[in-house]
DNA sequence: CCTGGATTTTAGCCTGTGCTAAATTTGTGT
DNA sequence: ACACAAATTTAGCACAGGCTAAAATCCAGG
């Protein structure tokens, strides 16, 4: 039989809590991306307008996020991704994107579906979000 | 106009947060629910080994729950929900439920419904999970 | 070049949520 | 009655992720 198993055996709580730890690097990394994307380079203070959150707030998280490599920054300079948290922005944005059209898509106003899509998105795993793709893809009109 | 408006205006993210601060009391109470429901009372050993964590962790869990009002116990003894928190409980209950039987009835296998559901539940809005509810009597065959 | 505003960093605080080890209490069986 | 097992509580630790105030750094305009 399998070595002694003290290893917590990933049940439907241990799953959510593991999916809390990494939903600040998946909004992270995306958020950075997009502003990337729209002004070339990513300051702390860009994120810290978009989370509502204080700046040091920012400057430690994106101190764990460099120390889980998914960012690199250098003191008083800007953001950027890892080849590895460029990835998980794409992933993420990527899905994220399937639940906000998903909600809409059964008749959540958009105003709503973009709230209630940025906390759900964490939580869909690849099965469901297959679902919903086919679903669109089904309801496509 | 309104005065100075330095009060946080909740905007997506804050939302987010906030669900993630009254999770833990809607899974609790709908456990303790549900366990009373099963044995009659309801013990921290039995929290502890549904939620998968340390007896001592849902101790303290406990002590916040009641310090705020969803439950009561006294020393060594178990735990019971006041009426807010049964109502609390009731209508988490409720929520999960919908929101399972429809994943299901999106196609997603029910083993792996129940533990997308179990994350997604809580950043749930009223109106999405109305479009949930509309959806499953439509697609009641 | 130098100074002032923007930005980042540091220091120090808090709460929530996880743990182990040890002490305490409860209650049951003999 | 009493010992023992189960349960709870206490003590003490860690880390994530919030905050404010103050110090340090950077950079652009004058
Ligand atoms: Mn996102
Ligand atoms: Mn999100
Ligand atoms: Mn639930
Ligand atoms: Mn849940």
């Amino acid at each position: 039989m399998p070595h002694s198993r003290k290893r917590r055996d990933q049940g439907k709580h241990s799953r959510i809590r593991s999916d809390h730890a990494t939903e600040i690097a998946e909004d992270y990394v995306e958020a950075i991306a997009e502003v990337i994307e729209a002004s070339g380079t990513c300051r702390a203070v860009d994120l810290a307008s978009r989370f509502e959150v204080s700046h040091v707030t920012v400057n430690r998280t994106i101190g764990r996020l460099a120390r889980d490599g998914w960012v690199e920054t250098e003191p008083y300079g800007p953001v950027v991704l890892t080849a590895k948290g460029k990835q998980l922005a794409r992933k993420a944005a990527e899905r994220h994107a399937v639940v906000l059209k998903f909600l809409m898509a059964i008749g959540v106003r958009e105003s709503v579906a973009k709230i209630d899509s940025e906390g759900i998105e964490h939580h869909v795993s690849p099965e469901t979000l297959d679902a919903m793709r086919a679903f669109l893809s089904e309801h496509a009109d």
